[in-house]
DNA sequence: CCAACAGTTGAACAGTTGTTCAATCATTCA
DNA sequence: TGAATGATTGAACAACTGTTCAACTGTTGG
């Protein structure tokens, strides 16, 4: 995943030093920001989250999603992959099949306030 | 923003059609899911999630954020201007200052989940 | 006015990411 | 077994993105 790295350069000459150091103390822990902008990454492409709303409605082959988002199957398996790892879907073998799924429902609330959101800005 | 281009291929035999003809009808506008993956674009920069992380607390202004991440001015800078453009964040200037503050708590909330989320997977 | 400081901007560069392509694995069935 | 189909994988390429750098604007105070 992402490096997460920067220079530690600041040319400033910290104005409020106060403010700073008590913003410093009460906000929430640098790596767990990380995390939070990494699982954000994950459903932030427009690929991942048309899986993701198609599989709102039950189980789908790698071979359907491919039809449904007019793509190729390699595309969507790379994609698939990244969800998997992210653990935001499952998997289930049927035969020549292989059925994905959405992993939990937390998710499913996370977009509902997101297209909330989206629709409330102006 | 983003294309949000793909080629219309399909390498498949839609196995199941049925299926796949169902979901187009039940499932989220394409246009909305674009949308949405362009905002969550927007929050999954570590340094933009850094930053709103920041103003959680309270109005910044540049140069008490820049210490405060340990970044230039520059940087901060570019980033706040693609949190106002997403309609993030507000500005308000006072003298040479340029303070910065979150537009809305609605994000507060999808912060929440998210941090909600990642703390349950495993 | 001009020096100093806060902030912004655009170009350039490096790092990252998504799709394609070709090769491969897995499973079924004739 | 071997042909056919579903799915996965890795390398390569193009597109995108974040930081840096340098130049710039805006504001204050001497």
């Amino acid at each position: 995943m992402e490096l997460h790295k920067h220079s530690e350069m600041c040319d400033c000459n910290e104005v409020h030093s106060d403010i700073v150091d008590k913003v410093k103390e009460v906000m929430e822990d640098t790596e767990v920001l990380y995390s939070l902008s990494d699982f954000f990454k994950v459903i932030s492409d427009s690929t991942r989250i048309r899986i993701m709303a198609a599989l709102d409605s039950g189980e789908m082959c790698v071979c359907d999603l491919s039809a449904l988002l007019e793509m190729t199957k390699s595309a969507i398996s790379h994609q698939l992959k990244v969800l998997k790892d992210a653990k935001l879907v499952k998997s289930r073998r049927e035969g020549k099949n292989v059925f994905y799924s959405l992993k939990d429902d937390h998710v499913r609330l996370i977009f509902e306030m997101g297209i909330e959101h989206i629709k409330e800005i102006d």
